[in-house]
DNA sequence: TAAGATTGAATCGTCAATCTTA
DNA sequence: TAAGATTGACGATTCAATCTTA
């Protein structure tokens, strides 16, 4: 590297910096709108419906809480905090677990159950209207492959969030 | 319409479901990334770097509070909590202003440039880390894009945000 | 009457410490 | 010794109400 180039890759140009300052207020407007959204309609944070919606797709819709923690991109102490206040609610319980007696896994009620169900027009209506359908069909493919790349970066290990990219259990592979 | 067609757009299918999936994990892990590497190097959450930032780049290192929380993305009452606990540690100052007595002014200190100037360097090397240099410059002017559209659902005024897409002030065109 | 800004109460998330069991 | 989970204290955000001045 020669004497006189910027450190270490040096600030942001205008370019970079253009699209970081628009994608920052994306992470501000987005996430306050959902929430609102859902507080007003359903009396539920954003992260509240999420939880449910993990729960309902679950066999039994039952999941340990260390695995519902990585689904839902939270730490335990947060999903912890989250579930005993929707447990105060009878939005969902939660059950001893028999095998490893350090677990316990959260349940979904039948009336969290119910509460997600009338939520959920509603919510999807919202982010079909504010998301999906602002963007072209092209676009949501790019978002995807940006949110993938991305997730690579901020959590390399996959220890939160949804299976992504191409890299299931690719310990087996020769490279 | 027909009589049995899905009620206005229905569900989402399973290809846009993976997108919102990977996009809202997006959402939750990197405002707590942001936060977090500026909370251990700096002491700031990523909202205080961010008000700093911008007083930094205005005229006399002073704006309007209510043009303030318009740039920062934030509620009139989030920004005057936050520039409150900034003004307790001497970062930032709050002026009346003289032509209109309802407003009043927010006013980087030295000793809140010298913070923003010691922080910097770190966050941006966060930022060009785990975003920039993770996309291609493609996928970068994609973001931007991307980013436009949302903000034009999500905040249809220009309340808040950056000036952003093809209409600044396009009021005199003949369209 | 509305704009600009602030305040206090209540809610939510984070951090560090703790407790139990594998 | 570490994994799974929880708790309490603290910090930050929201919501509704308020206050002042245009």
């Amino acid at each position: 590297v020669g004497a006189d180039t910027v450190p270490e890759g040096g600030w942001l140009d205008s370019g970079q910096l253009a699209a970081w300052l628009r994608f920052v207020a994306v992470l501000e407007l987005l996430p306050a709108a959902l929430d609102s959204q859902l507080r007003r309609d359903a009396d539920l944070t954003h992260f509240d419906y999420y939880v449910l919606a993990m729960l309902s797709e679950s066999d039994d819709a039952t999941v340990r809480m260390s695995d519902l923690a990585r689904r839902t991109n939270a730490t335990p102490s947060r999903l912890s905090h989250v579930i005993r206040r929707l447990e105060e609610r009878e939005l969902v319980e939660r059950i001893a677990c028999s095998d490893d007696r350090r677990a316990s896994d959260a349940r979904l009620t039948e009336s969290g159950r119910a509460k997600l169900e009338s939520a959920a027009p509603g919510h999807v209506g919202f982010v079909r209207r504010h998301v999906i359908d602002a963007l072209s069909s092209e676009q949501l493919d790019q978002l995807a492959a940006i949110a993938d790349a991305l997730l690579d970066r901020i959590d390399p290990d996959g220890d939160f969030g949804p299976l992504r990219g191409a890299r299931s259990a690719a310990v087996d592979s020769e490279g």
